[in-house]
DNA sequence: AAAGGCTGTCATGTA
DNA sequence: TTTACATGACAGCCT
């Protein structure tokens, strides 16, 4: 390490307010390992370097691309302005300057006194900072308690964002339930009766393939194993009349709250159904004991059974809105495709059964009935496909809701960093300003030293540098060179 | 006729 | 192993 003060040359201390006797000209600072001095002789111009420093730091620190504090107080030197009106308690009253040309000394005060209070001064950039965080943090949703509370969060947005097809949902399902209910009432003998033709024509993908591939309860697998013995006809028999399919598709809606889908499942079947059909004790507890039915019934009871039930695999939540309408509308909705597939295979007990019933309590129901294969691959066909409807829509349902919540988040984040841009505007502003400052300020020190002649120092030849201690030294350009140097 | 949304379904993974 | 659930992918339908 080389000695600070190898060279240091004696200063006369011409300017009574920068040099303070006895400890040189002497200016607290905060270099680094520097502290302030602090003791009661410090001037005003001691406060002024400390914050002067404090500034220098934090723009380094928030923009290391630029030139250090260090460098730019030594190396640039800006001509003399006269002295006065420095004092930092006067200056915070005027604009500041757009540079310190433009800034002369007697509109320092302004200068001063409008960027550094709001910013350079450690409290004040501090209330600046972090003063409008805590309101940040508590409106971003950590992703851990969104997955606790987002659903509710956001479920107001989802239905005012839905409301209006919500609003047609709810219309458009009404006639369908009202021409499904038309259809069972008025229709519904015949349609049992219906030809394979009439019902055939799946409309989706996997209607074709679904049964036989998505059971594994049916080993024989294909259209086979779903072979109606009683009544001659085959699973994919049963599919739907597409003129019915597309006009129930077209009126089909769902209400937003899905979780009550399944609810609507169980009372419908509970209310209707099962009034007069066996059933279990874990969903009907005071209901008597089911009388096992054997093999399927007659026709027209098959057809009150899911008349009776309102149970659509695609709509059950509509039933309680079938229920009113009844007898009103003369068109029924179409039922699901495995709604028929039920009917045709005459399954004996209602959908709604089948697919919300706890896997004990369908398993007891299954026990009740003597089923064939091929009514047993079709039930929990049913099952399956029931259950991962629901599933399927929750899950839209909650990807929609996350895509909200990360839209709402992002919006906030944009928010945040256009705040945080123009906080740091500011700051280097105001950094800019007091470099201009601290560069006057320099030189008019500089300027107040003389040698043991009375000669002034020359800036090139000289320049002030401040020890550990806090204390100003006059050093030679040679002498800082060879520091630099170690 | 094409595009986008909605829905049901299947396959797959996870608990 | 079974069951329920979640989710991506696909296809059909509708607007």
């Amino acid at each position: 390490m080389c000695s600070t003060a190898n060279y240091v040359l004696p200063l006369r201390r011409t300017c009574e307010v920068l040099a303070t006797p006895g400890r040189g000209v002497s200016m607290s600072a905060n270099f680094p390992g520097a502290r302030s001095h602090g003791a009661p002789q410090d001037t005003e111009m001691d406060v002024a370097w400390q914050e002067l420093m404090a500034i220098t730091e934090m723009q380094e620190f928030q923009a290391p691309s630029e030139g250090s504090y260090e460098t730019t107080q030594y190396q640039t030197m800006e001509p003399m302005v006269p002295m006065g009106g420095y004092g930092m308690a006067q200056s915070h009253s005027e604009p500041p300057p757009a540079a310190c040309e433009l800034c002369p000394a007697d509109t320092y005060d302004g200068c001063y006194s409008e960027e550094v209070p709001s910013c350079h001064r450690p409290r004040s950039h501090s209330e600046a900072m972090y003063g409008p965080e805590p309101p940040h943090n508590q409106r971003m949703i950590p992703i851990s308690s969104y997955t606790q509370t987002s659903h509710m969060a956001l479920r107001e947005p989802m239905n005012m964002s839905g409301s209006s097809q919500g609003h047609r949902r709810a219309n458009t399902s009404l006639s369908r339930d009202l021409r499904r209910h038309m259809l069972w009432t008025t229709h519904g003998q015949s349609l049992h009766a219906r030809s394979a033709d009439d019902l055939e024509s799946d409309s989706g993908l996997s209607l074709g393939s679904s049964p036989p591939l998505a059971s594994p309860d049916n080993p024989v697998g294909g259209a086979s194993g779903y072979q109606s013995v009683d009544i001659g006809m085959t699973y994919s028999d049963v599919e739907a009349d597409s003129v019915a399919e597309h006009a129930r598709r077209a009126h089909i809606q769902y209400p937003m709250d899905y979780q009550n889908q399944s609810h609507s499942y169980l009372q419908s079947s509970d209310q209707s159904y099962f009034s007069t059909q066996p059933t279990l004790s874990h969903t009907q507890g005071n209901a008597p004991i089911p009388q096992p039915v054997k093999q399927q019934g007659e026709a027209s009871a098959l057809n009150d059974l899911y008349t009776d039930s309102g149970v659509s695999i695609r709509g059950s939540s509509q039933h309680n809105m079938y229920r009113k309408s009844q007898g009103s509308i003369s068109t029924p909705a179409p039922l699901s495709r495995d709604e028929r597939r039920a009917m045709s295979l005459k399954i004996p007990f209602p959908m709604a059964k089948i697919i919300n019933l706890p896997v004990d309590d369908f398993n007891e129901l299954l026990t009740h009935y003597t089923l064939t294969e091929s009514q047993l691959a079709l039930v929990r066909d049913i099952r399956r496909r029931g259950k991962n409807k629901v599933a399927a829509q929750n899950c839209r349902k909650r990807k929609l809701q996350s895509i909200i919540h990360l839209e709402r988040e992002l919006n906030q984040l944009h928010g945040q960093r256009e705040r945080l841009a123009q906080e740091r505007h500011e700051f280097q502003r105001s950094l800019a300003f007091i470099k201009c400052r601290l560069t006057d300020l320099y030189s008019e020190v500089f300027s107040h030293l003389r040698d043991e002649n009375g000669q002034p120092y020359s800036v090139d030849d000289y320049a002030l540098q401040q020890t550990p201690d806090g204390k100003m030294y006059l050093v030679p350009h040679t002498n800082m060179q060879q520091r630099e140097q170690c």
